[in-house]
DNA sequence: ACGGCGAATGTTAGCGCTAACATAGGCATG
DNA sequence: CATGCCTATGTTAGCGCTAACATTCGCCGT
């Protein structure tokens, strides 16, 4: 007889006793045929496998994290899926992770530390065998936590070395200098900045900026605005013209990212603005669109699915236990010099 | 003496009985304190945050779905996350289950039926309370096994009234329909079709499309160009100039998304054809920079994040138990006549 | 023929939590 | 003042699975 236990459990879900008991083997060998197959005889493990099918048994996962204290999980706290930047990076990390079994648990953070600290709170009762960060501006709170669960942990898109955290990306005040010498190279003479979100890394980037134009010799104040909310191609047709207004003497303009660059683009054909001749526009992040504008988008290409790849195996590193030396993993990013600036 | 427990547990963390002991209580209590506060004195729950805060501790939460046999989970699958679509399908969904304590795992299918085959298997072993899917056409795998498991599901985007399957969204032919009656109106003769992907959605649209000049009296073949590559924005610049090398003739070209839109836009810029005058354009979707575009571009706005939210509404009241006669929501769509048609 | 060894399978004992029932004590009721 | 009831808390028994430690059996060398 097949029985080995007196009867099914009591809620009406198949379970791996279930199978056992049809299959007429116990419980642990079902166990094993389903994760290590080569552990189990041929001729049991088909018979498992006929009965799992037969059964239409789908494995607990909560029972299994439980029983087994590992989750085979990572948590991902990105700050927008409305920016295909994150989104990229979410495709890296994702080609990484799911041929070694992870699962993705993806948080969006909506540029809030405190909705962060929520998702890091919550996640952490998954127990992930890992966690990928955006940026390194957590509250302590979230901080303090990671810390204590013993989860390892990689920040992603800015440096910060020396912190202790392992981070991977770029320079985020590098490439705003970058993108801003060279308009200045480029002989742009008044040079204005539109920022939006305000998030860490555009304010890195407004660092960099800032730095060229002093080092150039320029005096403050600059030609910039920096509003918080969120980013949209609306906003870039909304922040230009007011730029505009507030000097009207500026010759290029460095976009905190594309999608601001494309709005300023569009007000500028709808307004008879020549790009570059009257007026030079430059982006960030080198966007699917920013090559066939017209003009084509001056601008920085970061490199966002090798950010989410590279710290994804950083990652895996450090869960599998490595000693790991390098903390600051730099991955650079281009200027595209286009038609636009 | 607060020791109830002869020691702690093996493991290294923090669990409901060390809260217990060190508070003096049982693990019941704490329990109920983290999730009926109500249904603890004040003086306990006092006593039992102070204990939480002090050991640090975080719930298990694969012990606490085995135990509840409840996930508090909803699986969400969407095709694409490029697809600024789906992200906005994701924010109505998440502004309906977060606050309702439902944890979403987000699904990318990439617009795959096998992808989506895989993560109906996978995500069917956390036990979700619900799932939403993306469209009608999932694999016969996925569907008997989403029957099987009993879970209550809602598809989104596409209607399919009749199939027994509950969905919220509009309908897509009716859209393509309604478009290229709107160009035929506006004075169009020779109306071309540019769409890639070649997902269901897609397909139906031009189903529409197709229809409407069948019924204007023209005869096949139509000017169609349709690639199944995944759409961008350099799709679009490439796929215009083959249509228009296919056919000199055609003085309007709807687009299947904004993106191919937006691609054909910037070719005419290029290469001076005038917008609308030469050559009309129409978008699908009203995408964020749709309206700002020079010319601004003629589309159809879909209700992306009302699908979600009331694909959300809908799930819920299925995963409470109420009995739903209706079936198929139409959420409707909206031309939204603008410059480039 | 025998001990020993490795491969295949089984037994036991939880993982950390909560449902369901049990209990203790306080309070109003007639 | 006994009764019943309600509130606050506790006890017990799993949820479904797997780690760790048996056990069994065949086969090897000597």
């Amino acid at each position: 007889m097949n029985q080995r236990k007196p009867t099914s459990r009591s809620t009406g879900r198949v379970t791996i006793d279930d199978v056992a008991r049809h299959a007429g083997v116990s419980a642990i060998t079902v166990s094993r045929a389903l994760r290590e197959p080569e552990r189990v005889s041929e001729e049991l493990r088909a018979r498992i496998e006929r009965a799992v099918a037969e059964l239409g048994y789908v494995p607990n996962r909560a029972a299994r994290t439980l029983a087994s204290r590992r989750s085979n999980t990572v948590a991902v706290l990105v700050p927008s899926l409305s920016n295909a930047v994150f989104v990229d990076v979410l495709a890296g990390i994702h080609e990484v992770l799911a041929p070694r079994g992870y699962q993705l648990l993806i948080g969006n953070t909506r540029y809030s530390e405190a909705e962060e600290e929520n998702l890091v709170l919550a996640y952490l009762e998954h127990g992930p065998d890992g966690v990928l960060l955006t940026g390194h501006q957590q509250s302590a709170c979230a901080r303090a936590r990671l810390a204590a669960s013993g989860v390892p942990t990689v920040h992603m898109m800015d440096l910060a070395p020396g912190s202790g955290a392992p981070s991977v990306g770029f320079s985020q005040p590098e490439a705003g200098y970058a993108m801003t010498r060279y308009l200045l190279g480029k002989g742009y003479r008044r040079i204005g900045f539109i920022a939006a979100q305000l998030d860490e890394r555009t304010l890195k980037r407004r660092e960099g900026y800032r730095r060229a134009l002093a080092e150039a010799g320029y005096a403050e104040p600059y030609a910039e605005i920096s509003v918080p909310t969120a980013t949209t191609v609306g906003l870039g047709t909304e922040l230009l013209p007011a730029l505009l207004a507030q000097d009207a003497t500026i010759d290029a303009v460095f976009c905190c990212n594309d999608d601001l660059a494309l709005g300023a683009l569009f007000h500028c054909q709808r307004h008879g603005i020549a790009v570059p001749k009257r007026l030079a526009i430059a982006g960030f992040n080198d966007l699917d669109f920013a090559a066939w504008s017209t003009p084509a988008l001056t601008t920085i290409a970061t490199p966002r699915h090798a950010i989410g790849a590279r710290a994804a195996q950083l990652l895996l590193a450090r869960i599998e236990g490595a000693a790991l030396p390098v903390d600051s993993l730099d991955l650079g990013f281009e200027l595209r010099a286009r038609e636009s600036a």
